[in-house]
DNA sequence: CTAATGTGTAATTACGATAGCAACACATTT
DNA sequence: AAATGTGTTGCTATCGTAATTACACATTAG
């Protein structure tokens, strides 16, 4: 419920679609459960591992059988390392058009705010990094009450 | 150049405005100016003077000789209260329908990581309340090589 | 080899937020 | 009373996203 877009939806979906990846650790898991768990369509969940792929994170076992699998060890992913690898903007966007450079206010004012927002951006990817699709997995056993093959 | 949408641009516009109002401390300026220094329409200047207002940054003065006038010391407007007074949506959008709870990875996905998006969320924001409308203005004052009547 | 299964990707459509813009009522100063 | 400027609404164009369909390609089973 509530949409509103910054960021997108695939930030999630690809959180979502790595945890189950590694819940369902070795075992490939077909696009098409990815969908019916997010309650999206199977081909946004492939055009999302295609970018999960191309960062490293999941690769595809085609045919019969096939399905997506983590890449790497779930604790080697941190949350970060997902948004970098699906989201294509910048957090803050700046003036649509450039601002007007024969004004003082309009000729320096991105140069004065860049920083401040570059330190905002980068506090935030700091905390992404420090979190990782194995606790986020871990979580998800705890509250449901199961566990996961790797971790014992 | 390159836009996307992410915040939407009316922070940096905001900023931009407030840190002319910064320059032009005591002078009300128009709608008109600060939309030709933003390269953008007066309206949407007055739009988010509007939400500005609302929340007391801002002031208007009304008829001949009117125009936007900070509403409390430029010192005292944090980059996080103008992010508050016109920004709308979350920085992280999670699903855009509810995830399938007969999964169980979809019954806990979004507890399991909102913890983490809030942490990264409050991290930026606290970012944004490092810095205040002031010294974005005393930077684009010193970068013009001029000086603000309330700096001295 | 053939059929079945499942991925990878392109194309199309629908939708929502934004920003540009016009119009007009209202407030204030001269 | 006239001029100036804000506050607000409504309309339009644009863009990114996601849903969906379609199809080529890879792999496994028989």
């Amino acid at each position: 419920m509530v949409f509103h877009l910054p960021t997108s939806t695939r930030f999630a979906v690809a959180v979502h679609t790595l945890a189950a990846l590694a819940v369902n650790e070795g075992r490939p898991v077909r696009s098409q459960d990815l969908a019916r768990s997010a309650s999206t369509h199977p081909a946004v969940i492939r055009s999302i591992l295609s970018r999960l792929a191309d960062a490293g994170l999941s690769t595809a076992q085609m045919g019969l059988g096939g399905g997506a699998l983590l890449a790497k060890p779930a604790a080697k992913i941190s949350l970060f390392d997902v948004y970098k690898a699906v989201e294509d903007c910048e957090i803050f966007s700046l003036h649509r058009s450039p601002p007007d450079e024969k004004c003082v206010v309009g000729k320096y004012i991105q140069a004065a705010m860049l920083p401040a927002l570059d330190r905002a951006r980068q506090a935030l990817e700091e905390e992404l990094q420090r979190v990782s699709i194995a606790e986020v997995a871990a979580d998800i056993a705890r509250r449901g009450q199961f566990t996961i093959p790797w971790q014992g």
